[in-house]
DNA sequence: CTTTAGCAAATACTATAGGATATACGGGAG
DNA sequence: CTCCCGTATATCCTATAGTATTTGCTAAAG
């Protein structure tokens, strides 16, 4: 099934690309490195302007912020950009995550391929190099990250799982850029621990040091609250 | 807060309703009942024809549902009912299921307020009084057991697992009506332990009464894929 | 002089209609 | 029987009309 839907890229036609994902992945994009701001507006007008593009691609790909919680809709005033999370949305986050993805490191320690396991291992230490250059590599430490925990997730073979938590994570990372966290060592650690648990294919370890890292995470955000 | 946002009928502006959800509503309702097969075309062109309006609402309706997996958007062929689960995704969806329910149960049984237990007392007297009826009543038992269900998650005092949990239930009916199996009376009696666990307010045996409730429902629904 | 109420213009969203293009279906030639 | 081609249908996107909200200005009252 390699070259099936592969034919010589020669020969390759393009088809029409589909204006909705670009004007999403636009979107998303200035959302997740704070272009736009949380809880302001976003004009369908304006957007339009900018883009070069009509209406429609704009209110599909707004759409789809909105199912994942990243863009709010008020009727008869439009689109604006999520609300930072408060107190009680943090706690319920991590109260969610902290069902599943103990779980899914339980689960991935079986069910790691070893590509899986390799890949995973370059991320940690692509993530311990950069962590040397400074702030400015936040972004692709947060890239990294983000990564990581999904590759996890995909390992743990419930796609369901998989959709819920990348979901959480866009989140997470809104919220540690808002807050000007930086990239810590200690993240680093616990992933080690990580990977040492799926190497030995330990589910009990990798259940454990998966809740140790998100209970941490959870802490260092906590903090945020309290003056 | 029950006057609050309803002066008098008299003065009361009409706002403009929106019609992206009154589509919503009519394409939501046709799916929960059949009455648009899993797997079959959706059409715009026609959407709008019968429902009179043009195609932008339907395009937002159909936006929201695909975000609800209701319905797949695949791009320059248009929207369809989602096919109905197979072994695989069952599996997966129960298996989120057992991490969400039990635990939002467990919170529940602390949480809950004497109106919401009154409620849910309710629910369970009238989805047995309703059994007696056969089999036209099981709409009526649906939306019953999809209340009890959402209700109790929404005592655990989490609308993440809360928002998770109404989703899941929403295949969950499909996956049912699709195989016409009937309200059990087992699921009553699963009930009515739910029952005698929160009014005694006690977490270990609600979350276990859950767990036994969820696991059963599973393996009444396996049975449709054993040959 | 400051503040508030009311009106008017601008802004932006909702919904409609229409044009360009890709897919699907059916007939005919090889 | 297979393959190619033309027509029909539906989607994607654009452009525009209709309305609700918002903003800013003016005027009047405290």
């Amino acid at each position: 099934m390699a070259t099936s839907q592969n034919p010589p890229a020669s020969t390759a036609i393009k088809r029409p690309p589909r204006l909705g994902d670009e004007v999403y992945n636009t979107i998303y994009a200035q959302l997740m490195s704070q272009k736009i701001l949380p809880g302001s507006r976003i004009s369908i007008d304006n957007l339009a302007r900018e883009l070069g593009v009509s209406q429609t691609p704009i209110r599909e790909a707004l759409s789809r912020l909105e199912a994942q919680g990243l863009v709010v809709k008020t009727h008869l005033i439009g689109f604006s950009a999520a609300s930072q999370m408060d107190r009680t949305r943090l706690d319920q986050l991590y109260e969610l995550r902290l069902l599943l993805e103990p779980f899914a490191a339980r689960k991935a320690a079986t069910l790691m391929s070893s590509e899986q396991f390799e890949a995973l291992k370059r991320m940690t230490d692509d993530m311990r190099n950069d962590r040397g250059q400074g702030r400015v590599s936040y972004s692709e430490f947060a890239r990294l990250d983000s990564q990581f925990h999904d590759l996890i997730a995909q390992a743990s073979g419930n796609d369901l799982v998989q959709e819920t938590l990348a979901n959480l994570h866009t989140h997470v990372h809104l919220f540690r850029l808002f807050h000007h966290q930086q990239a810590t060592s200690d993240a680093n650690a616990e992933h080690a621990k990580l990977i040492e648990a799926f190497e030995a294919r330990d589910q009990d370890r990798a259940e454990q040091a998966m809740r140790t890292h998100v209970e941490r995470s959870y802490a260092r955000f906590r903090s945020f609250f309290e003056d």
